[in-house]
RNA sequence: GCGAGAGUGGCGGAACUGGCAGACGCACUGGACUUAGGAUCCAGCGGGCAACCGUGGGGGUUCGACUCCCCCCUCUCGCACCA
């Protein structure tokens, strides 16, 4: 027998087994189906974490899959090269950021090779690299051209950690996504995307996503937030000025008593009075100077102040004073918001404070309303009142007519609101793509022209802890020649959101060499979409809205076909593990409890929850370790057995060693029956026998269903091998394997081809130990044969009152009658039908009887 | 508050269109082989002596409910004064 499973070596050999044959290189066209498989590609931080081990692995059995099955798939790899974390490094440690990325980079493409990933590395890029983002900045260029592209001054996230401005999406609860610290307001003029020009078909094609999780889909559509309403202008009082609102509740405007507009509206001290004048500057002065989190948080005090100014209902002509309210927000909607304190909790509560005044315009059906007694809003449905003409409706239809009415009269028009606002992508920091812009003074805002990109990030910067832009105190890189007049003119020194780069990095894979602009049309033609993406759900509206937003742009400015990026999408689960806590010293790594106790102090460790792996945690798991230790082959196994994918998934040493020891099983089972595998005969004919074999062949084609089912349809990885697991355990039940040595044949390879997904160089080494040379891939999935998974007899199951009380054998697709008869003469079931009244049989073909008794 | 998802043995998790609850694995218990076992193999393993009881709790539909319907509880995630 061969010496034991040692993965190491295994690893090793067949990893050069498939560099030396390119067994994963993607050649677009041939007769075979394109499959295009991606995961998300990683940030080059040094080192892979289980994370990305978790997600690989899942997308390198959908791989590996997907071309036994005869796809010609492309599998790429690469890197989301800018970013802080290099910048940082060099504060810290003084190391180029491009040298530390670029030895990052080595470091976890010897890992991930290690890892035995079917990826083709000759797909593999940057966006680090000028010829990555020289192509970013074009299509910058085409995007500013089309005013998809545009520059303002205004209030933008400004996270004081990072020293850089945030989009919308990249702040959590008023604090930075990356480094958690508060944010801060801060005014700016900064770059734009027009994301909000698609708006409207992102928010469509939510709902024609068909393969993607439906939770994803849901908080895109909550981010892109749109609402139906009116805007409606209101006239100030003795004045021509209009103060214009937004609402969704048109049908409430009769009962609009008094106006709140934002502290920061442009009409607040434009319409003060005189003698309201500095109570109202001091109101605006201590509200601007409240953060974002206090401003959004629960139990922020409903505040106002008023201007001394009315403007009239343009419904009623009744007079409303004009308030300032600390919780109307300046970036939705128009900035002003028409209060209707009868029918919205907000208005209400202000109203009830500052002894603002209320009608009642929709009345619920039963005991009447009214404004001295109600404790809330009230905001259901109902029927109009003091509306005038509209009185009497129902008030969804009178949302109807009075838009109608509103529009007729010139006062307002429909309007569909979005919350989703344009995306900014200016960072004040040096390890990105360069804008392409000049500024000039006398010609103003130049774009680089076309034939000088790529604007490359100069070398020779340096860097200071204290901040500021590394690229504005490089006076080689600002000062330059104006491209239009010949001036003396000065770059743009802010750089792009790094999302901009993972935008569509999934469409340069289609073309990663390509030298004559962003994406070849027909290499992207062909294997665009992504047939399925997968990567972690933190993504959801970040890099996955931008990404569909890039997608639909490109496609406009002609550059390819399709306007989704990603048919299907998996959202892989976190990886978790137990933490422990010392009141005294706070996380401990595991090497540091003994006995449950703190090493450190001796203090009882607080065993805590379990948490994603995170390093601040101490909870982490080195892959490099658990290759070492087990090989990358258990490492896989381990990450899609111990839970289906979308799920969290629970580290455990244990489990780890229950994947190992399942290896060592098959291993074992192939080597000491290598004779019969590989020289046996044919199968003898003795009766016994025979049965053995029909059983044993019917597990096999069960088995490659189910797995085949598994993988395909529902990602069930876990019951996948789970099926292997069952399989593998009837061989090895199995007595006198030596009579039949084609069944065994056939139930040991078909063990291997399945298991050639998730444990590739096993598999590998095993096939090759079985005779076969090329490898297992080329053996092409199995198929499972209908005839072998037929049984010429069935065990039923016999219920009483719903109970199981006995079991039967009958012929498969016996008739009901049979089936009945049997079931009542069971010796089990009499007992329990014994002296009752028969009330009912029922019986469901091949399945099970119940019996119904008094 | 709104939206989404989830609650099943000691643990991770199965159970596809309503049809044997607990597949598979871990842990545990007993045995075999052994100088030894943290290797391997065999057997057992939801609770209860039993009748029976068991899928977060309570109702309902059904011959039959983890699965469908109604109410409630808990947890996770997302959004959060969005007018």
């Amino acid at each position: 027998m061969e010496e034991r499973y040692s993965p190491g070596s295994v690893e090793k050999k067949w990893q050069q087994f498939w560099n030396a044959n390119h067994s994963f290189r993607a050649l677009a066209g041939g007769a075979k189906k394109k499959y295009y498989l991606l995961e998300m590609f990683p940030y080059p931080s040094g080192r892979i974490h289980m994370g990305h081990v978790r997600n690989y692995s899942i997308g390198d059995v959908m791989a590996r899959f997907k071309r036994m099955q005869g796809f010609n798939v492309i599998h790429p790899m690469g890197w989301d090269a800018f970013g802080m974390p290099a910048e940082n490094a060099a504060i810290e440690r003084g190391i180029h950021p491009a040298i530390w990325t670029y030895e990052n980079i080595a470091n976890m493409k010897a890992q991930l090779m290690k890892m035995g990933f079917s990826y083709d590395w000759e797909r593999e890029l940057a966006t680090c690299d000028p010829e990555y983002y020289r192509w970013e900045q074009l299509i910058f260029l085409r995007m500013l051209e089309r005013g998809l592209a545009y520059k303002k001054r205004s209030a933008v996230n400004w996270c004081p950690q990072c020293r850089t401005v945030l989009a919308n999406e990249q702040v959590e609860e008023g604090c930075c996504w990356r480094c958690h610290s508060e944010v801060e307001p801060k005014e700016l003029e900064q770059w734009f995307f027009k994301i909000t020009d698609y708006a409207q078909e992102l928010l469509d094609e939510t709902f024609r996503l068909t393969g993607w999780p439906e939770p994803v889909l849901m908080m895109q559509r909550n981010w892109i937030g749109r609402s139906i309403g009116c805007e409606i202008d209101f006239p100030v009082a003795g004045s021509e000025r209009r103060i214009r609102v937004f609402t969704t509740r048109q049908d409430t405007l009769f009962g609009a008593t008094f106006m709140s507009l934002a502290p920061e509206h442009p009409l607040a001290l434009e319409l003060t009075t005189p003698e309201r004048r500095a109570e109202v500057e001091a109101f605006i002065n201590r509200i601007r100077k409240e953060d974002k989190i206090k401003r959004t948080s629960e139990d922020y005090e409903k505040e106002g102040v008023f201007t001394g100014a009315f403007c009239l209902n343009p419904v009623t002509g009744h007079q409303m004073p004009v308030m300032l309210a600390n919780f109307v927000l300046m970036d939705y909607g128009t900035g002003a918001v028409m209060a209707v304190p009868t029918h919205d909790q907000r208005d209400f509560e202000f109203a009830r404070k500052y002894r603002l005044p209320m009608i009642v315009v929709i009345q619920p059906p039963g005991p009447k309303l009214d404004p001295e007694t109600m404790a809330a809003a009230y905001t259901e449905p109902g029927a109009m009142v003091n509306s005038g003409e509209f009185d009497g409706l129902d008030n969804e239809t009178a949302k109807e007519r009075i838009a109608d009415h509103l529009e007729r009269q010139r006062l307002g028009e429909r309007k569909i609101n979005f919350r989703l606002r344009d995306w900014g992508v200016s960072r004040q920091r040096y390890w990105g793509t360069p804008i392409p812009i000049i500024y000039c003074d006398v010609c103003g805002m130049v774009p680089v022209p076309e034939r000088e990109l790529p604007v490359i990030l100069p070398k020779d910067v340096e860097f200071h802890p204290e901040g500021g832009s590394p690229l504005a105190a490089c006076p080689s890189f600002v000062q330059t020649a104006c491209p239009r007049c010949g001036a003396p003119a000065r770059r743009e020194t802010d750089t792009f959101d790094t999302f901009v780069e993972s935008s569509w990095y999934f469409l340069r894979y289609a073309c990663p060499r390509f030298q004559d602009g962003p994406i070849e049309r027909a290499a992207a033609d062909y294997w665009m979409p992504v047939d399925q993406y997968i990567g972690g759900v933190e993504h959801a509206v970040l890099h996955l809205l931008y990404s569909r937003f890039f997608t639909k742009v490109l496609r406009d400015l002609g550059l390819i076909r399709v306007g989704e990026p990603f048919l299907n999408l998996l959202t892989q689960g976190m990886v978790c593990k137990e933490t422990q806590k010392c009141p005294e010293h706070g996380w401990l790594f595991p090497e540091e409890v003994a006995e449950g106790k703190c090493r450190k102090c001796g203090a009882e460790a607080v065993v805590g929850r379990k948490e994603k792996m995170s390093k601040s945690k101490k909870n982490v798991v080195d892959p490099d370790v658990l290759i070492n230790e087990y090989g990358a082959d258990t490492a896989r196994l381990f990450c899609l057995f111990a839970a289906p994918p979308e799920k969290d998934l629970e580290w455990s040493e244990r489990g780890v060693e229950g994947a190992s020891r399942f290896l060592n099983r098959v291993w074992r089972i192939v080597f000491e029956n290598l004779d019969i595998l590989r020289g046996g005969g044919p199968d003898q004919s003795d009766p016994d026998t025979a049965e053995t074999v029909r059983s044993l062949r019917r597990a096999i084609h069960q088995t490659i269903k189910k797995v085949t089912e598994d993988i395909e349809h529902r990602f069930q990885f876990n019951t996948a091998i789970a099926a292997v697991m069952e399989l593998v355990n009837a061989v090895s039940a199995a007595s006198g394997k030596e009579r039949f040595p084609v069944t065994m044949r056939e139930a040991m390879e078909s063990v291997i081809r399945l298991l050639n997904p998730f444990v590739p160089h096993f598999a590998e080494e095993l096939w090759s130990a079985l005779g076969y040379q090329g490898g297992v891939e080329a053996a092409g999935w199995p198929c499972w044969d209908e005839a072998a998974l037929m049984e010429e007899k069935k065990l039923l199951v016999v219920q009483v009152n719903g109970k199981v009380r006995g079991k039967i054998l009958v012929p498969s697709d016996a008739a009901d009658d049979l089936v009945r008869q049997t079931a009542l003469a069971d010796p089990n079931v009499v007992r329990f039908v014994e002296g009752k009244e028969l009330r009912k049989v029922v019986v469901i073909p091949n399945r099970l009887v119940n019996i119904v008794v008094a």
